[in-house]
DNA sequence: CTGTTAGCGCTTTCAT
DNA sequence: ATGAAAGCGCTAACAG
């Protein structure tokens, strides 16, 4: 007899074909000890009426636990990670009621060991899945072998390692984020014109970045459009305030013909900052990702677009691909790009607040 | 005994207060037949240990069934109301083993009567709750006033109609979209330009719409920051394309040096036709919604940008709205605009496929 | 007013 | 190899 809303139960199954509820569970989960026979009857009868098992109910009386781990750089508040978080934090909410608890583990993204230690003792826990921001190719090759190895499924955010086989991947497509800066920045100049273009170094920078992917896009855009610019460039540091005003002095106070500037890394506010604190107004500048002070530059009308990538949706779709795959025993595609947001101070406003 | 999880149940507050799960059940629920002294104690107790309860199981011993009724314009396949309803379905889809059931009402947009009896349709099934695509506004309020006698909460979609009050409003800010689609197409412009700026309209059209609100914020952009133009404004309209061809071919052909065109419709696919199979190459174009069909010019470079709403997304918060308050009692707040999506040729494969 | 009980759909243990 | 039975956390009907 099924309910109420006409949805077919076990006990549906398990009548058509003779068998009792346990028996169709057993079938159901591959748990062994049905004979070949019944096996057929049953599951013929499944796949005949369309059975959809309701996973509440069966979250609820399941005695299986997961633990998830997380694998991320350490970070500031308000920088670009603390959003990845969020994302995971929000997925760890919904899950909770599925016996699904995750831990997240950090790591110094200047510093290789760290990575190696971090990675090697979130494995030791033996975890049902793992997310993943990954470093420097050869390294996460290195730890991904293991999780593949004890069948661990891992799931990469933010960047991608070629090689690897991860449940999936979520992050953007950086090639053409930065493509798409070019165009906007470019594409309604008419005559030659002068472009400020910054980098971002950091010494011992082991994480995976994007921004020599963002370059590499923006440099295809002015090739392919043959758009007559001349590109000034500069690189910035980490935590080195002096060196980036001297550079950034050099660099606009030099070219005083520059009318557009753009900066590859989530870091855009120092350039924002100094154009505003320089009253260069006249310089349409482009930055990436969606940090508050970046926000802060974007309202009061010194950066003209930033191209963002929604950290947080990324980082909880993550999480439930590891639950899809592991609790729900859904199909889930291997690779997500995260759209490329173009925010202007008419749409952020809506953006603020996932 | 909290579970595994650590998480407290039902049980574990009514041994704290010293009475039965079912007396703490009925305080939870303001199910009365419980003694104003108990009641403050297990309530004290449920604010001090931050209990939640476990929804699936809640809603898998509740008898209690839903249904909620949408009411939106009949619409044809590619059209912007496939997508609402894609979004209906969606959330109908995961609120199944919630016993919610969902039922879609259509009515035909151009006529009146059919709104009206499509609505009072709709409400005599006395509905736990109601998604309303709303007509225009002394005709909403007629109904809305029905359902807010009768205390059945309403969601409105995709517009708004002031004084009424429904429990959410989900869709766009369309002044804003509409001053953004000034600032996309004529920031960058030095001199005085030429700009074909399109509306649309359909005999006794009765479901609100946005054309009107997205032109008065694209004027609200010129008029701010002065801009030099000239407009040149034509009107289209629905199933009569000998008229829009000529109207089109008056617009463009005297006037020459356009050399900018929008249109305030999601039907932004019959003014990039027209520009297609005239080899107007050199106009820039904006459209709105993400129309199949509008994707199509998009990608073949005639339209440089849609503004896109998310329909699906808004739609789906909606019949969420409905299960958060009549379910999982959560609050829900009550205006939700949707991000204004600024979609090229290079982010747009990444939108598609909500 | 309050406690007890049965049962939601599913899993899991224990007999058989 | 299979069925019966208990129980997941919560609700609801029924006694008292």
């Amino acid at each position: 007899m099924n309910n109420i809303q006409g949805k077919i139960k076990i006990k549906d199954i398990a009548e058509k074909a003779g068998v009792s509820a346990g028996t169709v569970d057993r079938v159901l989960h591959n748990r062994g000890n049905v004979s070949e026979e019944t096996k057929k009857r049953v599951k013929s009868i499944i796949a005949e009426i369309n059975y959809t098992p309701n996973l509440y109910a069966s979250a609820l009386a399941s005695k299986k636990t997961f633990v998830f781990r997380a694998v991320i750089p350490a970070y500031s508040s308000g920088e670009y990670w603390e959003m990845i978080e969020q994302g995971i934090r929000k997925g760890a909410q919904e899950l909770i009621d599925f016996k699904v608890s995750i831990h997240v583990h950090y790591y110094d993204q200047y510093n290789q060991e760290s990575f190696c230690r971090t990675l090697e003792e979130a494995i030791s826990y033996k975890p049902d899945g793992m997310l993943l921001a990954p470093s420097v190719k050869p390294l996460t090759l290195q730890y991904t072998g293991q999780l593949e190895k004890k069948g661990i499924p891992y799931v990469f955010i933010d960047s991608r390692v070629e090689e690897a086989h991860p449940l999936a991947y979520f992050g953007q497509d950086s090639l053409r984020s930065g493509y798409l800066g070019a165009k906007l920045l470019l594409s309604q100049k008419k005559e030659c014109c002068d472009v400020a273009v910054f980098s971002f170094f950091h010494p011992g920078q082991v994480a995976a970045n994007q921004i020599s992917l963002r370059m590499e896009g923006f440099n295809s855009y002015i090739r392919e459009k043959e758009i007559d610019c001349r590109q000034h460039r500069a690189t910035l540091a980490v935590n080195d305030e002096k060196k980036n005003e001297l550079e950034m002095k050099r660099l606009f106070f030099e070219n005083p013909k520059i009318e557009a500037a753009i900066i590859f890394s989530s870091r855009s506010y120092i350039v924002a900052e100094f154009l505003k604190n320089n009253n260069l107004n006249h310089i349409a500048m482009i930055g990436y990702d969606l940090l508050e002070k970046n926000v802060h530059y974007l309202k009061n009308n010194t950066i003209s677009y930033l191209l963002a990538q929604r950290p947080e949706e990324q980082a909880y779709k993550g999480i439930k691909a590891l639950s899809d795959h592991l609790i729900f025993k859904k199909q889930v595609s291997s690779v997500h790009y995260a759209p490329i947001d173009i925010l202007t101070q008419e749409n952020i406003d809506f953006c603020l607040g996932f």
